[in-house]
DNA sequence: AAGCTGAGGGAAATCGCTTCCCAATCTATC
DNA sequence: GATAGATTGGGAAGCGATTTCCCTCAGCTT
């Protein structure tokens, strides 16, 4: 009853307690809270890698909101691996949190079949689910167009002029991926260029680099450009094409998505499509607290920003 | 029962139930354990910024370790605010966690008189304090060898040829901060450089940049080293020189501290010293949870690492 | 056959809190 | 000044586990 239930106890004696719990150094036991109430002041939320920037940034939103809320949160790490996830949904359960983000997973696909599973009992037991992504079934998704913004990006790169390009992307399947892909193809073969060719690893810098490095192997001519289907896979194609004794930029132009920090401090600076991602957290987390949600502004607002990393070509 | 009390029961039976509870979506509501129990299944962790690449690293630590050890984590933002941190740590003290990880605070000094108090009822609820860094009172701490690390760097940059030198900091009482910025005095200076400058403001990348913009309105002569007190903070550093129209590294040298995954992705590489991220969390967490932890190999090894960014002076 | 031991069932107490219900007190109205 | 209505506060039940204690039953030993 101290912590803002009907009751109603008159002011005095409700600063004296406080003032007294204060003194002695009283918190009301959450658990015992939520074993009462049947749910947990939680947020719950699944990353892939959170050393990885993007979830980094997104976390930092999801936080912030979660802060504002009164909420704690709570992160797991998938690792990537559909497996684990189920896995942490499930435990995750156990605590009976108010809501549950999901960054980077696919919730469709073969994959995803105990998934769905898992996120439906969630669901049934008054948690809401959040996919940061396109989403599907009962979950709210908070959603980014990445095939629009990978078409202007797309768009954009062939009015500088070029005309050759290569995508890493990830694995077939995965939807931010295959968005992003088929946005930038359609944006850039529209405005005369073409994709000669599509490279599918993951979204780590290391597969760009290995990528990278293989592609490189192969005789590729100046002036092609390389879209890595992220920033964390475009750092790591920067990184390749230098070690592969080539420049980024006039010679190989490299370009990213997302606009994490790290492709402002590099050199040249990586050509990019603006994702706000600590916005995008913060709204997960609306989506997950606020009952009268209503998936309004589907989408947020894109931008395509051109750096060093793909200069004009004359 | 079901979760590993002193009952005995056959094996056969316990599988049994696992499975029907597995079919039937059955989870253990973790929050009525945690009452029962008084004390849940949880470490928390405080850091000032999950953005930061430094805390996103150590994070990933910590969650593996976790993840390990059948614990879930709850991460909260101090924005490196004391007043915040006490707020959050008491607040944290609700969920009645195994264990609390502080990376980023200054459990010294002036600010860290509520804070102290704090932890101390932490400590007599039976949870854990572990304090990355240099620690105190109750807390266990896995810290690392900030003087010892800044000094081999000094060493290997005046052996470079460096004699002179700019430190971007962090204000004074910040022991991290502090200790390095001692170190690296040390170990320069004795090897024949001389720090001409001390400039004073904080651990991010703006704190950086701003303060080299700064410095760089001044005449700073070329063969100048300037000394972040962190990787983030020298990406800072690295932004303001080519913002002012200067040189990376023949012309102002940089080198910083952690050796954050950026740092090897950036060009010029970032000369640095080496902090094994990741094993410093996860040591955290070890520190946490087990009970007979002896502060055993107090700290880690470091390594310095030269890279592009402190090119040697002919 | 009696006695001992250990496995396992069942009931009850406990954890710290919320929530519901009811009696007691206070206030406003006629 | 009496009565209905609104407030306040006390007490008990319940939340979903864990833990402890007691008891039964079967298998062995002597």
């Amino acid at each position: 009853m101290l912590n803002g239930s009907t009751r109603k106890v008159a002011e005095s004696y409700r600063e004296r307690v406080e003032t007294a719990a204060e003194k002695l150094g009283y918190t009301a036991n959450l658990s015992a809270q939520a074993t009462a109430r049947g749910t947990a002041a939680i947020v719950a939320l699944l990353v892939a890698d959170i050393a990885d920037p993007y979830f980094g940034q997104l976390a930092s939103g999801v936080a912030r909101g979660a802060d504002e809320a009164g909420l704690v949160v709570t992160i797991a790490i998938t690792e990537r691996d559909p497996q684990r996830e189920v896995k942490l949904v499930r435990a995750l359960r156990g605590q009976r949190p108010r809501g549950l983000i999901l960054a980077a997973s696919r919730v469709e696909g073969p994959d995803a079949v105990g998934l769905q599973g898992e996120l439906e009992a969630f669901s049934n037991m008054g948690g809401r689910v959040v996919v940061v992504g396109p989403g599907g079934g009962t979950a709210r998704s908070v959603a980014v167009d990445n095939r629009g913004g990978s078409a202007a990006l797309g768009a954009e790169l062939a009015r500088l002029g070029y005309r050759d390009a290569i995508v890493v992307a990830a694995s077939e399947g995965i939807r931010t991926s295959d968005d992003r892909l088929e946005g930038f193809t359609e944006g850039f073969t529209a405005a005369g260029g073409s994709v000669r060719e599509v490279r599918r690893t993951g979204f780590t810098r290391d597969a760009g680099y290995t990528a990278t490095s293989e592609l490189l192997e192969d005789d590729v001519p100046a002036g092609t450009l390389i879209f890595g289907i992220s920033d964390v896979v475009a750092i790591g194609i920067m990184s390749a094409v230098r070690d592969a004794g080539r420049q980024v930029g006039a010679d190989i132009a490299v370009a990213g998505f997302d606009d994490i920090a790290t492709g402002r401090d590099i050199r040249p600076g990586l050509t990019t499509v603006r994702v706000p991602l600590e916005d995008l957290g913060y709204r997960a987390l609306q989506a997950a607290t606020d009952p009268e949600w209503a998936a309004a502004e589907p989408q947020l607002p894109l931008e395509v920003i051109v750096r060093g990393s793909t200069p004009p070509r004359s």
